[in-house]
DNA sequence: CTTGACTCTACAGTAGACTTTAGGGTTTAT
DNA sequence: ATAAACCCTAAAGTCTACTGTAGAGTCAAG
């Protein structure tokens, strides 16, 4: 059987037992059963759902959002529509993600070309860094 | 000459007029001179400048890394170092932004992958999305 | 001279995701 | 038996980058 204890669990998840707690707190984890001293046991299914929580957040998912998913996952009453939500939401975020590569795409065009003009050398005066940044006109604004 | 109000500097830049007295506040843009009645008063460059400050934002760098740049831009004093400096920081930062894109593009993958398998129909009880996330082990691991 | 638009300050509030603090009980190892 | 390590709660604090509010003074137009 897998009864640990919260520090076990946070070592196992690789999450912060104050986090674990937050989270139970937020509604992302159900509320541990307790011993008679009132200690948080959990089992393998904890740890489980923490490595969920945290990949989703690298993958972009706000708490929020996780909650949501996880619900769904909870209550699989009236759920007839369970899979389409979890989709739904899915697709928003890789909407999302896809926007968030262009953007920093552009960033990074933007940064590599001021990288590579400026010598790294010199006084601040004119730094090319910062001219470009107070002068250029048409970098930003193509897109809106 | 451009003895403008901060409202004037407002519309010009882009910027809110709060957000234009919080950057003063935070040390973003010099304490403005001020009319008899206490109304702040700017020139051009304080336009330029929040121009400067916007587009670094827009370029993923941190309020505190502007001010520092700003600073290094401000006190040509002991600044032999200065543009070595400001090249530093963008370089840091465009390592930021890659690693961003590239996990980001994971993030994607994976996101693209699961939207791809998932029905769309049916209960949440087997969701792929969910249990993939749940369960994988060699998605994040890789690079670290 | 009054109305309305504009400006001032100081301070409180927001959102997201925690983190810390204060104060106290429990378990384990020696 | 006692000290270290662990656990508990509730509540406040942190960080970023603003945003909003209250209350009051100021300026331009008719």
């Amino acid at each position: 059987m897998n009864t640990q204890t919260i520090g076990q669990v946070a070592t196992a998840s690789g999450t912060p037992i104050e986090t674990i707690r937050f989270y139970e707190r937020e509604g992302l984890l159900p509320a541990a059963p307790r011993t008679a001293a009132g200690y948080r046991l959990y089992d393998n299914a904890a740890t489980k759902r923490l490595r969920f929580i945290s990949r989703a957040k690298a993958l972009g998912f706000t708490l929020a959002e996780i909650r949501d998913i996880l619900n769904l996952q909870d209550n699989p009453t009236s759920n007839r529509t369970g899979r389409a939500e979890v989709k739904a939401l899915t697709e928003k975020k890789l909407a999302d993600i896809e926007q968030r590569i262009t953007d920093l795409q552009r960033m990074q065009k933007v940064l590599k070309n001021l990288a590579g003009e400026c010598s790294g050398r010199g006084g601040v005066t004119h730094c090319p860094i910062i001219e470009t940044l107070s002068g250029i006109e048409n970098c930003n604004n193509s897109d809106h």
